[in-house]
DNA sequence: AGAGACTTTATAGTAGCTTCAAGGTCAAGC
DNA sequence: GCTTGACCTTGAAGCTACTATAAAGTCTCT
């Protein structure tokens, strides 16, 4: 009764667009589901919970290789789970490294606004000359932090 | 003298492919610079100054929206600097943001990480369990952090 | 039979590059 | 003079994880 849903069903109890439902099968994170006659997606329970597992893994920020060793560890229900911790710990090392970088680029910044204490024209101003003279950060920590979303508009 | 480059001595200077250089004229980030007989770009020192300015902006993460409004404050060196001030603000201000949806992240990872002490067969496995039935985040903070870097193998 | 809500596929766009392909330019070496 | 190789040119495709659009087919209700 409650375990054949439509595309959209499952996008609105779990609150994602069907279009994503749809690129993670093209992906391979989800299997082709069946069809009814008239070529609608038909999914299952089980391919809900699928889904729902998907999405909690994206919701911890999992890139979709790391959500798709994941799922192949949890179709190989016999094998060892040390591999599961792995997979974690190294999405929590992405995430510590990522903190890292943050704090050190907030740090640069606050510095750098610490330059224009008072406001003067721009041609004057400590921060367009600390950004035009600053040192290059040759060879140190070249890696980019990553701070804006998909809109970071305001 | 040295004040003529070609796209290559610039590049190799300041440590950025040629393709980037292009890719920033291309945005409007840097004007169409002259070119030689052979329609080779050719480069001042005016022009080098003002992608290193571009290339500590990106070193701080700036969106090259950002890069462009700070350039274009820049370019008119009488006005007053509040604006340069309100930039780097906003800028800054995503930088605590992205810093503050991490560390709950990272609060989160380590609470289903905790679900696997004494790792036995994935099928028991509190991780794999956790990420099935974790409580769906509905409307609370559905931000995405942003954890991956271009390439975050290893 | 027709309206409206749903579904299908295919395609393009997002940010900031990176990589590739196919060719043009230029200085040095034989 | 001719070739080699380093450099330059443009344009297009690929990357992540979607998001949005278009044009068409399906289903349900009245
Ligand atoms: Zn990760
Ligand atoms: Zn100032
Ligand atoms: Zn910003
Ligand atoms: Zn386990």
């Amino acid at each position: 009764m409650t375990n054949r849903y439509r595309i959209g069903d499952l996008a609105t109890q779990l609150a994602v667009p069907t279009q994503t439902i749809r690129y993670y099968e093209h992906e391979g994170l989800l299997s082709k589901p069946a069809r009814t006659e008239g070529n609608y997606r038909v999914y299952g329970i089980a391919e809900r919970e699928r889904l729902t597992f998907i999405l909690h893994c994206r919701a911890l920020d999992m890139t979709l290789d790391e959500i798709r060793h994941l799922l192949r560890l949890r179709d190989a229900p016999g094998q060892g789970c040390a591999e599961v911790n792995a997979v974690l710990d190294a999405h929590i090392g992405h995430v510590a490294e990522r903190i890292r970088l943050l704090n050190d680029l907030q740090l640069q910044l606050k510095d750098l606004r610490a330059r224009c204490e008072s406001p003067s024209t721009s041609k004057d101003c400590g921060i367009l000359q600390g950004l035009a003279s600053f040192p290059t950060a040759q060879d140190g920590g070249a890696s980019r932090a990553g701070v804006h979303g998909r809109r970071a508009q305001e």
